[in-house]
DNA sequence: CTGTTAGCGCATTCAT
DNA sequence: ATGAATGCGCTAACAG
């Protein structure tokens, strides 16, 4: 049998009027001992349980925070996805969760339908924080939100980020001090994506403070497999000067590249070295291992919703918390090869055929 | 400025009342053209958008469906959710996202959260779908379900999975006409877990069709990391008489399985072949590839709010749908060798030292 | 075709 | 310390 039971239920089993046990459930003014054991022992009898809707009607606030991510079958957004419903259970929060599947075109319909459940606030990853329609409905409806892994400019909106652009930089360093001259820079099908704008940026910086020539990002399909990943990369790493590192701007296209390559005959890491970004975990079970950068992706999840209750309780002004990565080394960037690869005596051989 | 704006504000602004609003909203009774051009323009220029709550109060259903998994970090499960998600947003659904964490004694407490909020119904995955009260608690209120990747017995309870004893019989049959003898079965920590139990009952099945003996489960702690694999490992594999293949009952599980049998210095395949379950994309990634069962992940979160919606609709009775599965050949799968790998010419020299 | 009205389950005044 | 009464935003039953 469904839930007939609401709180007149348990009122007239106790005895009392349903100010009463809505004074128990809350606690929101004493009440006599006498008819608290009453009233509890009515709630457990009768299985109640004070729904979530009529609460919300009154109070025009949910226990819930509202999620948008653009896929979930990426491993950073569902890591910082698990960071976020930790963090809202703790608080006794639920997540409604929705997914763009990375169409920015999705977005605002997406997030109406969220706020159309009044969310007490977002944690949302877009495709691009700058200019983005529907954050500014967001902010003119003034429903509390906080960004992860976005990375927009100021302090104007709240966002816990990595520090994108110095990561990259960091990284192409790694690989520049490793012997690497000419570094290739893939990026998925975002270069819209204000992350990727700003890791190009460091990829570029880097470059140019050793004096080497950036090269401009290849665009390959984000969401493509290693078959049309191959065919677009067998043109710039046939040519004779090809490259003989290849930066990623994360890492499960750096997994795919990495693929691609082999499915060329082209040896990882002794012919061209691959790192990604982002440090998701199976990176490092993969052999040879993602050189990438370790992003704490489930803490930046858990820190959105710290950030979010603060703008809540405390009507905090939002900014921007840069959390710390670090380098992980893996066995897919080593030093750069002596020779051209097309000297190399032992040509190679396409290991998948 | 929040929305202060009702139904109400919107009828006033057109001129009517708010009965008229909501038929025009809802298209649940003929409204005069000159009247819903006149709401829809009021709805347009005060940005109004109904409240799911007000709805939801009134009708005692809400557009949402709740999900519950064991986690989200776990590939197959955020897959699967995804799946979940797009099918219930077809619907205009939202997800109520709750996870576990491992933990079968939160299965309880989260599923009364997601109740409370009235969900439409549920999709959930549990520690083992037989004899659990959680469950019982959602039939005696009729608060329909559908279960996913767990393989309930008989029809009683709603499921969609695949036939896990089959599949992983078929895994050992591949592993013994690949002239494997001496298999083990690695188990992740939840041996109750109905599907990992199933699983084993393959792996017996097949072992003993073929006149082998099938060694007892060893199980290792599912979110345990590589090193403390390896540690458990270390027994087993250094025996003289070790076993030439391992099957483990998941992806995951088989994935630092590899690593840590890497670290001990055995090498996959040449010494140990080693084959996972549940075909995550990751496994394809790796080199070398994980042998493993691909087992449809995403669609099954698809069909499940699909039937989910049937059974809600049009009262279907619950029924489990096993979905198709495939062997992936991987490269973790090898032919046995040939001799002991104690007699080995050249020893094996630790990868990771 | 349209307006009036009565709740849905609950928190919250205002009385007592 | 407790009860009666009000209304949150909306849908649906009923009147017109």
């Amino acid at each position: 049998m469904p839930r007939i039971v609401t709180i007149r239920t348990v009122a007239e089993r106790a005895g009392c009027s349903i100010a009463t046990v809505s004074r128990v459930i809350n606690r929101s003014a004493p009440t006599s001992a006498d008819v608290e054991a009453r009233v509890r022992a009515a709630i457990d009898e009768l299985g109640f349980r004070p729904s979530e809707i009529g609460r919300a009607l009154k109070t025009l606030k949910t226990r819930t925070v509202g999620v948008l991510i653009p896929s979930l079958t990426n491993p950073v957004f569902a890591a910082s996805v698990a960071g976020v419903q930790a963090a809202a259970r703790e608080r006794r929060h639920t997540l409604l969760l929705t997914a763009t599947d990375y169409d920015p075109g999705a977005e605002a319909e997406l997030v109406e339908t969220l706020v159309a459940q009044n969310v007490a606030g977002l944690v949302l990853t877009v495709a691009c924080a700058s200019q983005n329609a529907t954050l500014d409905l967001l902010e003119a409806e003034s429903i509390p939100f906080v960004l992860v892994h976005n990375e927009p400019e100021g302090d104007a909106r709240a966002a816990v980020c990595v520090d994108n652009a110095a990561a990259t930089s960091a990284l192409t360093e790694a690989m520049i001090a490793a012997g690497h001259r000419r570094i290739a820079y893939l990026a998925g099908r975002f270069a819209t994506s204000d992350r990727s704008l700003r890791r190009y940026e460091g990829y570029r910086a880097a470059m140019q403070k050793a004096g080497l020539v950036a090269a401009a990002p290849l665009e390959l399909d984000y969401l493509g497999d290693a078959p049309s990943h191959a065919a677009a990369l067998a043109g710039l790493f046939g040519e004779a000067s090809a490259p003989t590192a290849a930066l990623c701007s994360n890492d499960l296209l750096a997994l795919s590249v990495t693929g691609a390559l082999r499915d060329l005959g082209i040896r990882v890491p002794d012919h061209v070295s691959v790192a990604g970004f982002d440090g998701i975990a199976l990176g490092r079970a993969m052999s040879p291992s993602l050189a990438t950068v370790d992003t704490p992706t489930r803490l930046m999840g858990e820190r959105a919703v710290e950030m979010l209750f603060e703008m809540i309780e405390t009507g905090a002004a939002p900014r921007v918390e840069r959390l710390p990565f670090s380098l992980r080394p893996g066995g897919t960037l080593a030093a750069a090869p002596k020779r051209s690869r097309r000297q190399d005596p032992t040509p190679p051989t396409p290991l998948n055929p």
